[in-house]
DNA sequence: GCGACAG
DNA sequence: ATCTTGTCGC
């Protein structure tokens, strides 16, 4: 992939002031409605064509490209691999690597990895119709977290998957009750945002799994947003089409096992 | 001042 | 995120 944006490059030697005025102009540039011509049941079709036979797809590739991105870290470094999956078959992985130069800090997660996923990113030859970033896009204090920065960094439709809420309010508690899969609750935005009004609704609560008895055995819903290019309606359909009987997307469980062996030194 | 805070 | 095995339940 080649870069749209360079003057965004998470550059970790930046003050935090000038990360989030940074992270403004992302979120200025960023754009939450669809732009991005990919059917949702073109995902759901891809995956449901997998299991049945990844051969005959990869030879015939036709299908959207999707790219699960994800981290790791080492003693001084964070690693990343990003993983291509098309009709169902990986057709393509590309791992990056950069220095750890600042601690994690909730807001500028961005500017910690940015610089390993960027790495991997660049030298992806395939030319993605998604990338599922692990992390929030617009669920975030300035519009602008980690699936944003990199969705606009590439201008490539972009959606973040967490697994906790940063920011923002659920218009129902989730907490007392458990949901049921395929049940979604909408984040807006609250005072914590400070850059759209409060009720703009910036993400949501997925269930894309669940257990038959929720009594004792339970799944927590993920947290997904919209990092660039994409609605959040259309946020949820992409990360419930991908998913394929998991908690995570499929694109995200490759790049997963994948960055922990690379972190491990198995590869 | 205290709490909250993706990975 | 990471240090880490088995174990309980679906």
């Amino acid at each position: 992939m080649e870069l749209s944006a360079p003057e965004f490059l998470p550059d970790p030697s930046l003050s935090a002031a000038e990360m989030e005025a940074m992270q403004r102009d992302i979120a200025e540039t960023a754009v939450f409605d669809d732009d991005h011509g990919l059917d949702p049941s073109a995902l759901a079709l891809a995956d449901s064509i997998n299991a049945a036979d990844d051969a005959q797809a990869t030879l015939d590739g036709d299908g959207p490209v999707v790219v699960g991105v994800d981290q790791a870290f080492r003693e001084d470094d964070a690693v990343s691999a990003a993983v291509a999956i098309r009709d169902g078959a990986v057709v393509e992985r590309a791992y990056g690597a950069a220095d750890l130069e600042i601690p994690y800090i909730p807001g500028l997660l961005a500017f910690r990895e940015g610089s390993a996923i960027v790495d991997a990113l660049q030298s992806l030859a395939v030319d993605p119709d998604l990338l599922v970033l692990d992390g929030s896009g617009r669920i975030h204090y300035r519009e602008a977290g980690l699936a944003t920065h990199v969705g606009v960094l590439f201008d490539a439709p972009a959606v973040g998957v967490a697994k906790n809420l940063l920011c923002g309010t659920p218009v129902e508690d989730v907490e007392d009750r458990h949901l049921a899969a395929g049940e979604r609750v909408a984040i807006e935005a609250d005072d914590e945002v400070e850059t759209c009004a409060n009720g703009t609704t910036i993400g949501h609560y997925y269930q894309s799994k669940q257990y038959d008895t929720p009594e004792r055995r339970h799944v927590n819903p993920l947290v997904v947003s919209p990092g660039h290019r994409v609605g959040a309606e259309t946020t949820v359909e992409f990360v419930a089409a991908t998913c394929a009987g998991y908690k995570l997307p499929e694109p995200t469980r490759h790049a997963d096992a994948l960055v922990g062996e690379r972190a491990r030194g198995e590869r």
